[in-house]
DNA sequence: TGCCAGGTTATTTTT
DNA sequence: TAACCTGGCA
């Protein structure tokens, strides 16, 4: 697996994946399959809009998709037309944002053409940034093995770093938390802006912070360096780094791919855009967008890229595909009335053209207060039900998580089944994460997050005396020429111990011990002790390690399995939390793509998920919903202060909600509820609330008021 | 130093 | 609801 290249969203060694060297052509067999394509009527499957973008001639292209306008169709057409002019798979790059859409990207090309979604060459940014510094990451001084820490493992590394600079920083409780910190540093990073710039612009009540924060940063850089470890953003900026030092490597790629194809492009930010110019220097690109949905600035995402793409690449033709087979004409109109509110100059003028039949005007719903919203959605629901709607045809969306309590005990008590797609997810849980973290440290000792993580479970074990235990443990390894594991339980260590916490620390060192050993051949014996009889040396060539997923069935059997029980009430669905992750696991085949692939895929790609689907109500942030689609939609909260949220107010980034408010309408089939309480109950004296502006400002033949009185009226 | 209980507070979160 | 913080105690 040396090609970075030579892999698809998902790792299946059911599927060995082939790989053709630079410069030779396809093997005879991949040419029969080839040649097997089914011929495709693209007039014929295509609309107009949507035909011409297909087949535009090579060169810079924009596609303006706007809402359901069959963005992914176009895009996955696009690709089955390129074979079909005789472009080769691996000259295709298909990038995408989430695993999700890479995914189903993959999978809809694989059932249009019949080619294997191997072939292709596509996945997340993030993933191909993974694949390109494996092989070629040494240039900018990170190892070919390093790990990949989540946002958590990040922030502890960060945290570090910053009491190493100014032990006292946290202390005080006007500066930043880790968090922020973090938040900070990764803005700039991502929007390759300074850090001062970035604290001027959106923390400007840190601004004195500036020098100390820059410290923090490059603090952070080396123990990233030291310790092997890679966070997200390092996956983009060093794979940018790599191409801008080395212009062979860069060469080498941009020759390689004849066509960039990058999904959701309204959503990259500048590190992101950058890479792709980088890449597309031959202006070989067709990038897929729609400038009104860009809904995640705040994390960086520069919806001017696309605006400005045409000047970074000339001769860009655009593309606008407007036609709209997802909702109804009433539904449109209300969308298109809320992007009229835009502020000038945001962006491209678009409007959503209806096809589909005529429906009911969408809602706006007056509740008394939350509780009363509550009610009245459920009370649509059963509605809904009894007129034989399926449950899954239900979607409520929400702009913040905690504005769904009510809805959510509301529909507990009904008995109507729902799922909420929360913030945690499933490998950020916390035992997903203890367990992982003993086989990381088992994997790579000088991962020290791990090890904290680890030891700071037994209780009496706090951080400072992890560190003290760790410490000692170095000592005692130089001593006795063994492993830093094996060291744990060396004498001298254990005397340590809080006497309360020996017997699990005991324990776990021992589970340590069989992973690493699972894992790794064991270090040459000592020579000093003039053993004729010590296991000779051979012994290591043979050694084989365990499959990854017979490691983490090791490490469950072994000391957190007992543990777990004493750590949660729920002990019992957070241990078969653990088990699915033996299942997962069985499709790696070594532990190095097991860690990296952990952490860069989300629930998604768990099992988990996708039992999830059945017919249920699905209650979600409009952030999640991005890209999904409902027969019914309630969007609720609809409020001065909870939609647009207060925050976003004060730091006048109406326009992004705004967009946020559009994605939601237009998640909408055909029935559409726009709701909000009068009243606020949330802590303290009933306040009133207004009615958002974004309500306030649509026609108002665009919709149909609905005032709830106390009793119940009519059908509701 | 570590633990626990109780209280508070709440944006959004592709990787 | 849950995650987080704080203060007081062992």
């Amino acid at each position: 697996m040396d090609d970075p290249f030579s892999f698809s969203s998902q790792s299946t060694p059911s599927t060995p994946v082939k790989t053709y060297p630079e410069g030779e052509g396809a093997p005879v067999s991949w040419k029969t399959a080839f040649e097997s394509v089914p011929t495709i009527d693209f007039k014929a499957q295509l609309n107009a809009e949507q035909y011409a973008a297909v087949t535009a001639p090579a060169g810079p292209a924009l596609v303006l998709a706007g809402a359901g306008s069959g963005k992914t169709r176009t895009l996955t057409y696009r690709v089955a037309y390129l074979l079909s002019q005789g472009v080769q798979p691996w000259e295709i790059l298909l990038i995408t944002f989430t695993n999700k859409a890479a995914k189903e990207m993959l999978h809809r090309v694989e059932d249009l053409t019949g080619i294997p979604q191997h072939r292709f060459w596509g996945g997340t940014f993030h993933h191909i940034g993974q694949r390109f510094l494996r092989m070629h990451g040494q240039v900018v001084g990170i190892s070919k093995d390093f790990t990949i820490m989540d946002q958590g493992d990040a922030e502890a590394l960060l945290s570090d770093a910053v009491r190493e600079v100014d032990g006292a920083f946290f202390r005080n409780k006007d500066n930043p938390k880790a968090k922020v910190v973090a938040e900070i540093i990764s803005y700039a990073r991502n929007t390759l802006k300074p850090i001062k710039t970035v604290l001027d612009e959106k923390y400007p009540y840190f601004k004195n912070l500036c020098q100390l924060l820059q410290a923090f940063a490059s603090a952070y850089e080396q123990r990233k360096r030291k310790q092997g470890m890679a966070d997200y953003d390092d996956l983009l900026e060093l794979w940018l780094k790599v191409l801008e030092t080395d212009k062979a490597v860069a060469a080498e790629f941009q020759g390689r791919f004849k066509h960039i194809l990058v999904d959701e492009y309204q959503d990259t930010n500048r590190l992101q855009a950058s890479l792709i110019d980088t890449l597309a220097a031959n202006h070989q690109v067709m990038a897929v967008g729609d400038d009104a949905q860009c809904i995640y600035t705040w994390r960086g995402a520069h919806f001017e890229n696309i605006v400005t793409f045409p000047n970074r690449h000339p001769g860009t033709q655009l593309f606008k595909i407007e036609t709209n087979y997802r909702s109804s004409p009433q539904i449109l109109e209300l969308a298109n009335a809320v992007l009229v509110n835009q502020a000038q100059n945001e962006g491209y003028s678009k409007e959503l053209r209806a096809i589909l039949p005529n429906k009911q005007k969408p809602y706006v719903v007056q509740a008394m207060d939350n509780r009363a919203q509550a009610q009245f959605i459920v009370r649509r629901i059963q509605g809904l039900l009894n007129d034989g709607r399926s449950a899954r045809d239900i979607a409520i969306l929400y702009r913040a998580h905690y504005h769904a309590m009510d809805l959510q005990m509301e529909l507990s008590r009904s008995q109507i089944p729902y799922i909420i797609t929360s913030g945690v997810r499933f490998f950020e849980q916390s035992h997903v994460k203890d367990l992982m973290s003993q086989i990381r440290f088992a994997w790579n000792p000088q991962d020290t997050i791990a090890f904290f993580r680890t030891a700071c479970l037994i209780p009496k074990i706090g951080p400072k005396t992890a560190e003290r235990l760790l410490e000692l443990a170095h000592k005692e390894k130089l001593k006795t020429q063994g492993t830093l594991i094996q060291s744990l339980t060396a004498e001298a260590v254990v005397v340590k111990v809080p006497l309360e916490a020996k017997d699990d620390w005991v324990d776990m060192s021992l589970t340590l011990q069989n992973l690493e050993e699972a894992l790794r051949p064991p270090p040459p014996p000592p020579i000093s002790d003039g053993d004729l009889f010590a296991p000779k040396p051979t012994n290591q060539a043979a050694f084989i390690p365990k499959a990854p997923h017979e490691v983490i069935a090791l490490a469950i059997e072994g000391w957190y399995g007992d543990f777990l029980r004493t750590l949660h009430p729920n002990w019992t669905s957070r241990r078969d939390d653990l088990d699915s992750l033996v299942g997962f696991a069985e499709r790696y085949a070594d532990m190095a793509e097991l860690l990296g692939q952990l952490v860069l895929l989300n629930s998604e790609s768990t099992d988990r998920s996708a039992e999830e689907p059945g017919d249920v109500v699905r209650l979600t942030t409009i952030h999640q919903s991005k890209g999904l689609e409902f027969p019914v939609v309630f969007i609720i909260g609809l409020a001065e202060g909870l939609f647009p949220i207060k925050r976003a107010v004060d730091e006048g980034n109406i326009e992004e909600e705004r967009r946020l408010f559009y994605v939601a309408v237009t998640r909408a089939m055909e029935e559409l509820y726009l709701s909000y309480p009068m009243v606020s109950l949330q802590g303290g004296p009933p306040t009133r609330l207004e009615m958002s502006c974004f309500l306030q400002e649509l026609p108002e033949n665009t919709y149909e008021l609905l005032h709830l009185a106390p009793v119940k009226m009519g059908r509701w």
